[in-house]
DNA sequence: TGCCAGGCAGACA
DNA sequence: TGTCTGCATGGC
């Protein structure tokens, strides 16, 4: 369990939260399990990162594993909605054993190793649903632009009162009247003020996509699915059978949306990099279901390993 | 310049 | 039931 402690961190009020094992924000955000985030400061050792938690942003860093510095938020929000929303309540260097004694792949082994400190956050399921809908066929630079984008035409600005935001001094964000510059600082559209106003998202270029993401909008806005009641109903299968009512989502997106928007730890989406990976590594047959209730976690690890791998021969390539 | 990306639906055999 | 193809677009 962790600890907190209110200090002065780099000039600034902070809470201190310790004992997360090896938790590492950066790999958390950046393994391709969210898209709204931005990194602030990347020096000597310490990173920090904006990311918007229930319309609020926030700010967090890190200078060693297992220890997160929020900056600007009260004890209550950190309790109810950081704490869920970064996981930050479950034990991964636990799971992260059981999933190393549940194969004898050497190279499943190396990519928990690698893995170590990532954790499966809680996102909102519908922005969950419609971020994964944007990225079918895409890559993540461009997912991230195409939301950024859509949630600067449709969204509210939550950098409000001005100055707020610490990207307001980014250098990405030169605006001086408000945080225009990123998709961080604005609310995620409901599906209602979507199915209002369907062609603002034109201009944000989600091509073959659009017509997906209409359906979507429009199964949660009319209750053909009812997102509250799956996150309720806590089954994968429940859970994938539901979400692939909505026409453009399929085996795949339902699986991501099952594991980073309703924590359904056992979902296995199989994308082109973990097909790679089994392919490559497992002689093209991997039983996720060895790894239990913790599947999603072995999948991540074996996505973010996979890309590792590829990005550091390319690096010795070039 | 061309390949590819956290896929999917529809056509066809 | 399984395989193939078109879909939009831009990152690399």
């Amino acid at each position: 369990m962790f600890t907190k402690i209110h200090k002065t961190v780099r000039g600034r009020d902070a809470l201190v939260i310790s004992g997360l094992g090896s938790y590492k924000i950066a790999d958390t955000l950046e393994c391709g399990q969210a898209f709204r985030y931005e990194p602030l400061m990347r020096e000597d050792g310490y990173v920090e990162y904006v990311v918007p938690v229930a319309n609020r942003i926030v700010s967090v860093g890190q200078s060693l594993p297992g220890e997160l510095i929020f900056y600007g938020i009260d004890e209550e929000f950190f309790d109810k909605t950081a704490v869920p929303f970064f996981s930050l309540d479950t034990d991964y260097e636990k799971i992260r054993e059981e999933i190393t004694r549940a194969t004898d792949s050497q190279w499943m082994k190396r990519a928990a190793e690698c893995a170590r400190g990532i954790a499966i956050l809680r996102q909102d399921p519908w922005e969950t649903l419609f971020s994964f809908i944007v990225s079918q066929n895409n890559n993540i630079p461009r997912i991230r632009k195409i939301l950024f984008a859509i949630c600067r035409a449709y969204g509210e600005n939550i950098a409000a009162p001005l100055g707020t935001c610490p990207l307001s001094k980014h250098e990405k964000c030169p605006s001086d009247s408000a945080c225009e510059g990123c998709g961080v600082c604005y609310t995620f559209p409901s599906p209602e003020s979507i199915l209002a106003n369907p062609e603002k998202m034109l201009p944000s270029k989600p091509g073959f996509r659009y017509k997906y993401l209409l359906s979507a909008a429009r199964a949660v806005a009319e209750g053909e699915i009812n997102l509250a009641d799956i996150a309720e109903h806590k089954s994968y299968e429940y859970t994938l059978g539901e979400l692939k009512k909505i026409k453009g989502v399929g085996d795949k997106v339902a699986s991501c949306v099952a594991l980073f928007g309703f924590n359904n730890l056992d979902a296995f989406p199989i994308d082109v990099w973990v097909k790679k990976a089994i392919n490559d590594y497992f002689s093209g047959h991997l039983d996720h279901k060895a790894f239990g209730k913790y599947a999603g976690i072995a999948q991540q690890y074996i996505f973010h390993y996979i890309r590792n791998l590829e990005k550091s021969a390319q690096e010795d390539k070039n």
